[in-house]
DNA sequence: TTGTATGCGTTATCAT
DNA sequence: ATGATAACGCATACAA
């Protein structure tokens, strides 16, 4: 390995000299600059994160809590693509990011030991049980902390405006005639909150009453019970005409069952998903769905916690709200009313 | 943050005893060494990453490369399947992990230059241009190199069997009845040519010729090009009874093709997919598709780096072929030959 | 403008 | 069994 030692020897200026060459500083002649430059090329120098480290205690590494209930961890399109844009922005900034568990070898640790371990200079935190007490001694702790799709105190939150496009699903559907809308929605999380809270007052603006038996719950991700609830729907006396799916992906199951039970979309039973993920755009009918901007998530989680790394003292924490976008497609059909 | 310099001052016992004592080394009296873990652990005491590579040369770092072509990166079921399976194994293992670029800010290096600022003890590649000169540069530095799904010179590699998943796929069809089988590939990679081979293998032990106008290309994870393959195979005077997909998520394009022309899976048309993704057991029918088992992948590229790390002397590269799983699905009509 | 010396937190070598 | 000391690679305060 090549060191600003060996440099040195190489081209008889100290040590520290070499540093500062390679540092850019400016106490360094323009001459001995790029000798020195041309040497650490020449030699194929690159310095070691890790030394660096130990001086500046900055590791411009980015730690990332990345684990839902489903379980399905990475395999999961929204958040994929969320940490996909989040990996892209951070290297941007001269990040790296790593991934923090709870035990690493067969060592227990916190999630904040875990950081600390890794000298992390942030953490983004996103889609993870927001009340496991090891979470919350992350987020309270003195390392700079971005969640996603979840307010935590005064922590700095990125989220995906759920409520207006809930609000934007139930406007586009009603003016397609629709008064019958069923809602199936997720578990009980800060999001789902916001989605139902969506949902109520675009009904209520409105003026249309939605009972109680069109509101379903079922799982994120997870067609077996937005299947289940699909049927109870579809099985009601005065079944709805339009149904709401919490994600483009549980609407796989509903679809099923719509096909189990002879109807089909839009014809007999209109539909709608959420999320906006590729799939949506490539299932025939197409489907009316919410995009969420993964992209700009990622993006803004990341440049908020660079943000609030590099101006630790001075950084207020805020709140970040990134719009969606509808996305038309075949999946309602008009009705007169 | 604590050091093993402040419990050394708060227990008695010099800097070196404690450290001794924390690795529990056999060097130091057992009670002492109960003494100092408990102050440590009372004091909140974690040791440092950094500083211990730096001298012993192990950061437990493991660096991914992970770039596919169609620039879905972990937006791919498939890939992030793996990766997950990896991360777990990994960090059982007592690693973390670290998405090695070729771009850190606005520092432009090479992903082996990457791999040594971040001080990765070994790297696993996936999924990315073999060709590439970094590559090539990486997997012959000194690093220790697993490679998935690709086989490059000696090194490790952890490899889908796509030989035996595509024969066992061309096997089920022929049971079914089918003799006019049409196979989309994806773009002309390594793994490619194993399906190819392994379709033609299969083929000519069967006693079927396939017509070269069967063969179609596209690329994989992309619907669209797959729909036109599609297009183009429903449309042939003599077309296919059976469609071989690159996989399933591809097929959604052909599906979309195959009603467009007004036909249905499997009365008109049969098909099959490949990787066995969740999406394609949730679709009606349901796929048939030849299941990769990522858990294995993951875990085997994982496992086979470490021992990679640790033996480094007398490790000897080797091939560790993963087998798959046929999923029977409804996507295959009997047909009478 | 350049060089010397120190220390970041840890482990390893060598004394005691 | 325990401790003093050096060293890992780097950045920086201070001296020259």
């Amino acid at each position: 390995m090549v060191t600003i030692k060996d440099i040195s020897k190489r081209c008889g200026y100290s040590v520290s000299t070499v540093s500062k060459a390679l540092n850019n500083s400016s106490e360094i002649g323009v001459e001995a600059k790029e000798i020195i430059k041309k040497i650490a090329s020449e030699m194929g120098y690159f310095p070691n994160a890790a030394a660096r480290l130990l001086k500046t205690n900055r590791s411009n590494n980015i730690g990332v809590l990345f684990i839902d209930e489903m379980q399905s961890g990475l395999r999961h399109e929204y958040f994929s693509a969320v940490l996909n844009s989040l990996k892209d922005e951070a290297e941007r900034l001269g990040y790296d990011i790593t991934f923090i568990s709870h035990n690493i070898g067969n060592v227990p640790m916190t999630y904040y030991e875990h950081c600390k371990y890794r000298n992390c200079d942030g953490v983004i935190i996103a889609c993870v049980d927001f009340n496991d007490p090891r979470v919350i001694e992350l987020i309270n702790s003195e390392i700079p902390v971005v969640t996603i799709d979840h307010i935590f105190n005064d922590s700095t939150a990125i989220l995906s405006d759920n409520l207006k496009g809930v609000e934007d699903l139930v406007n586009h559907i009603y003016e397609f005639g629709h008064r019958k809308i069923a809602f199936i929605h997720g578990e009980d999380t800060s999001v789902t909150q916001r989605r139902l809270a969506g949902f109520y007052k675009a009904c209520e603006k409105l003026g249309i009453i939605i009972p109680d038996y069109y509101i379903k719950k079922a799982r994120y991700h997870d067609p077996k019970t937005s299947g289940l609830a699909t049927r109870e729907l579809l099985e009601l006396k005065d079944p709805p005409t339009c149904i709401m799916y919490p994600d483009d992906f549980s609407f796989i199951g509903g679809m099923n069952e719509i096909e189990k039970h002879g109807l089909t979309v839009p014809d007999d039973i209109s539909v709608v998903g959420y999320d906006g993920i590729y799939l949506s755009q490539v299932l025939r009918p197409r489907l009316t769905t919410f995009k969420q901007d993964t992209e700009a998530l990622g993006k803004e989680a990341a440049r908020n916690l660079v943000n609030a790394i590099d101006d630790k003292k001075t950084y207020v924490p805020k709140q970040v709200w990134i719009e969606g976008e509808l996305l038309v497609g075949d999946s309602i059909k008009k009705i007169e009313f």
